[in-house]
DNA sequence: GTCTATAAGTTGATAGAC
DNA sequence: GTCTATCAACTTATAGAC
């Protein structure tokens, strides 16, 4: 594998690209189960071949694909963390809320993926075990906006933070699934839901 | 298909019953993606081609797991919904996502199918939109439970009933998924996850 | 209604040329 | 690194006996 030197030695063709994007493509459109290496072959315009010997075998692509979008929530989590003195609390949470949905809504066929493929799920319950990714994970980023807010008195000097940051993370996700799903619209904008949730993080 | 017609005519077999259960089996120990009539079949001590004669195809399998189990949602919620004057408002919310949680938990393998599967995913949107059992619609028997506490007073006049019923609906399904991805006793209990959002529900 | 037998197509994966 | 060619195993589905 080239992966991980890129701009170093022989230049990409950019092959291993292309069948990442593919493979995404088709987890979106039809999902793990018609996740085959044949079509992502067809699609990437490339050799069936070549997925083998970029990833091995089909759950190695599987597990690329994960590895390559789930680190990225700590980025959009963190972007709005650094952010916590600055405006309203309501229009921190409001952001907050919109990054977390926007990034649910592009990783929401791979998370499908783990969950129903029990491969690709024990494998992501390996790398939970040892602290990497882990589900619960999701949560710290939110956690630490929270103590900061709360440090700063915007928020609830007693509030708890692991079921408050629960609260959060879930409502976001469930938007997405629902949107996943096909809902017309998504029930009720963020701004509705952040002000309905207000009087149970803002100190009184 | 004699199904509906439980206790007339020629009593089941019980073949139908068994591809259903290991269907269900299967699906939550190893996913849609290896769903295979022929793995089905074995599991159910059945022939492959009972499974074509009871379900047409294995789309159509899918679908009556699929139907055998989402409309138990509202008999869970229901019940609930029916205590709302009793207990106090905190004990019928603990209970409310108590019932959620349990209820998720059995069906999340077939919810990630649900996700993962473009084809069964179809179909549901489908039936969502003439109004059969569609995702958003999973609010509106706590949209009603909340409505009957606001009702009686206990419940803040001026909530907004919509986002309050998906931030609980929310919380509940998070809860199962992060259980289904092997998460360590779940984070936090229901008691504190109630306790954290009553200040946003009950009349201050 | 349930079985056995079978068909045609697809699957993930490997070998070896370039 | 990427390709073409090939494989055995498995896939969904059907036909027909009982």
């Amino acid at each position: 594998m080239t992966g991980g030197g890129r701009g170093r030695g022989r230049p990409d063709t950019g092959v291993r690209e292309a069948i990442l994007a593919a493979t995404e493509a088709i987890l979106a459109e039809a999902g793990v189960a018609r996740l085959s290496t044949r079509e992502i072959a067809r699609r990437a315009a490339v050799a069936e071949s070549s997925i083998f010997y970029h990833f091995t075998d089909r759950l190695g692509l599987l597990q690329a694909v994960v590895r390559l979008h789930l680190p990225r929530y700590h980025e959009v989590a963190a972007e709005v963390g650094r952010s916590a003195g600055g405006g309203s609390l309501r229009d921190n949470l409001v952001r907050l809320l919109d990054a977390l949905d926007a990034y649910y809504r592009r990783i929401t066929p791979i998370l499908a993926a783990v969950q129903a493929d029990g491969d690709l799920r024990a494998r992501f319950a390996e790398r939970g075990a040892d602290g990497a990714v882990g589900p619960q994970r999701a949560l710290l980023p939110v956690v630490d906006y929270l103590a900061e807010e709360r440090r700063l008195g915007r928020v609830r000097a007693d509030l708890d933070l692991e079921p408050a940051a629960l609260v959060i993370v879930a409502t976001a996700y469930q938007r997405a699934v629902f949107h996943h799903l096909g809902a017309p619209g998504g029930p009720a904008d963020t701004g509705r839901v952040v002000d309905t949730l207000l009087p149970a993080l803002a100190t009184p």
